[in-house]
DNA sequence: GTGAAAGCGCTAACAA
DNA sequence: TTGTTAGCGCTTTCAC
């Protein structure tokens, strides 16, 4: 396959007209509206276009003088390689790409490098020509986030933060995870640990007390961790006494790292709670790793339902994150002139696997079964 | 966190110069060149930009005053699910993407829809405000790839296809394929059967004829194809007796419906080479299902060195795909007023697993190792 | 350090 | 069916 040698955009949409002696609104109609010229004129047009080399309007002035930029922005304040690594972020930019798609416009994706806090790290925001923003889990003081929300255009939010007059498409946590922690509570676990993802811009691999739980930047992983405690500390369990392990970068190996870390300091903990089956699967390895059954001698669970989890029998709470993703682009395709935001909740599910069972009781600990 | 009533975009740079009573370059140069102002005035000019709620320059205006769109368009003519679900192809996408964040440019997904093939469908590549193109592993006829060319942006290629005079970015497939034959041919294998990826736009999920190897719209899969007719043949065996199955989507489970087909048509072959680890897992799973032990019963190879082929034990050709994905991002934010087209080539390695051994001869066959 | 003038390439009323 | 007229919002020499 050959290609014609590429002529530096010479040709204009004005040019092709004076070339064809006609006026530039033709050339245009040709482009955008067939049937407003005679289709005898329009072919002479195209004609003349491809002996020019005129490759057709420009997409960035065509853009600003309708307005459209035919695009639509994403915002992840994470490394991207972050999110491609994630099934649970897959499927949401799979759903958000699959709904632009649908509706003909690109998917714009900001580079966000996080650590480089600037004025100039904010700047791809401002540089970004599209007619709206998903923004895809980031905490409640991002900068680029800020950034977003300054642009003129509509913006959806996808699980968090929640703002006030933006709209947001999300799962329920707190009553997702009020029915996984009632299973629990109803198994009969009351010693439990949680190992959550990151709660804040700033890294803490580690145990976290109950301040930086509750003033967590990240919204829907403060929601886990009230519910949990909310529900167990009804359940007769001393929230303050349960161990919560956190970890920075969201990868099966941390989930391992922070289950040894938290079963290193509780050995006695009869379940394992984690805010993603990520983190679980993690946790899972890390268990046979020490010879611990599951669920016999320690209970898992997950959250998101991702298919790998489900592969491995996890229990877990299933959010549909295709759909996730779907709905945020519609939503924000379909925002035209809307005044009140809008906010969709997704329903979720609590998928009982085969990681969960009852806590063996002391003496079978001792004793065996 | 509240956000203030979004006043739809009355404030532009020549207001904000109006009400500050200065002219619009000061107000230009307060975003762009700082130091080209008092840090008092530029004090000021900012400071009324956000009491009247100006969001800074428009990033539309901007690209067209500039001639810089500040991000690369990338086209997959695969629906984009397809992409986030292969490895090989995410590993692209991440190596790409951090060559953009590295750059500060956005990443454009063009939406590229295969099926309907009408000027419609590549109004989209003509749409998109890029100032180039990155192609990923397109068909040689794909209408989206001719509009690509048609634009006056520089244009990388990545594995295929070659076209002249634009740059390119991939394996040398070619040698790639003739040292794994050539391990297969050591071994011992001359009765071997062939699993390959989509060869055309047209639907084809069967076995292949040698005419449809040779037309192959997919360079890469072409290559690999002849690869392994010349390595074969030199090695005595007629590649017209070598069965050839395709499978239009790239899944594990076609490459298991693949295995099968062959199989049971072709029930002696001694060797399965695929195309794609992907394909290489689904033989697997199928050998499996057949009682068939791998590499003792029947050997198997895959290509591209994901890391699931990797765990599994499978005998592939691994290539960077990380650092192809950056190759071509650098190559193209690089490209200058470059005149002549670079291709860079990138090494691969054959990573021999638990996959491949000589095969069992007839005796071993019927009475036993 | 600041301003005036000249477009970047295109589309969309509105007229003819 | 085609042309005229106005910009979209911004950056950038080049004077002052």
């Amino acid at each position: 396959m050959n290609r014609p040698i590429r002529t530096r955009r010479q040709a204009t949409l004005a040019s092709l007209a004076a070339e064809l002696g006609v006026s530039r609104t033709t050339v245009s109609n040709a482009y955008n509206r067939p049937d407003q010229l005679s289709p005898e004129l329009r072919r002479r047009v195209l004609e003349t276009a491809r002996r020019l080399g005129y490759p057709g309007p420009d997409p960035v002035a065509r853009s600003l003088r309708t307005r459209k930029a035919g695009a639509v922005g994403l915002l992840l304040t994470e490394n991207l390689s972050y999110a491609f690594r994630d099934p649970a972020a897959v499927g949401v930019l799979e759903g958000l790409a699959l709904a632009c798609e649908d509706a003909g416009v690109g998917l714009h994706l900001v580079p966000a490098s996080p650590g480089r806090e600037d004025r100039e790290t904010t700047a791809a925001v401002h540089r970004a020509g599209v007619d709206g923003f998903v923004v895809y889990s980031v905490p409640d003081d991002d900068p680029h986030l800020a950034a977003v929300l300054q642009r003129p255009v509509p913006t959806v939010i996808v699980d968090q933060p929640q703002i006030d007059g933006v709209d947001r498409v999300g799962p329920d946590d707190a009553s997702a995870t009020a029915t996984l922690a009632g299973h629990l509570v109803e198994l009969g676990h009351r010693q439990v640990g949680v190992l959550c993802m990151r709660l804040a811009r700033d890294r803490n691999d580690g145990f976290v007390p109950i301040s930086r739980q509750q003033e967590a930047h990240y919204h829907v992983q403060r929601t886990r961790l009230a519910t949990l405690a909310d529900t167990f500390e009804a359940a007769g369990v001393d929230w303050q006494s349960v161990p919560v392990v956190e970890r920075f970068e969201h990868t099966v190996d941390d989930g391992a790292s922070a289950a040894r870390q938290l079963l290193d300091a509780y050995p006695r903990v009869t379940a394992l709670i984690c805010t993603s089956d990520i983190l679980a699967l993690g946790a899972m390895a890390e268990a046979g790793r020490r010879g611990l059954r599951v669920p016999a001698d320690l209970t898992i669970t997950g959250f998101d339902g991702i298919a790998e989890a489900t592969r491995a029998g996890l229990t877990t709470v299933h959010q549909p994150v295709l759909e996730k993703g779907k709905a945020a682009g519609r939503l924000l395709l379909g925002a035209g002139d809307r005044v009140t935001p809008k906010v969709i909740t997704l329903p979720t599910e609590l998928r009982v696997g085969t990681t969960s069972a009852p806590p063996r009781t002391a003496e079978e600990r001792w004793f065996g079964p």
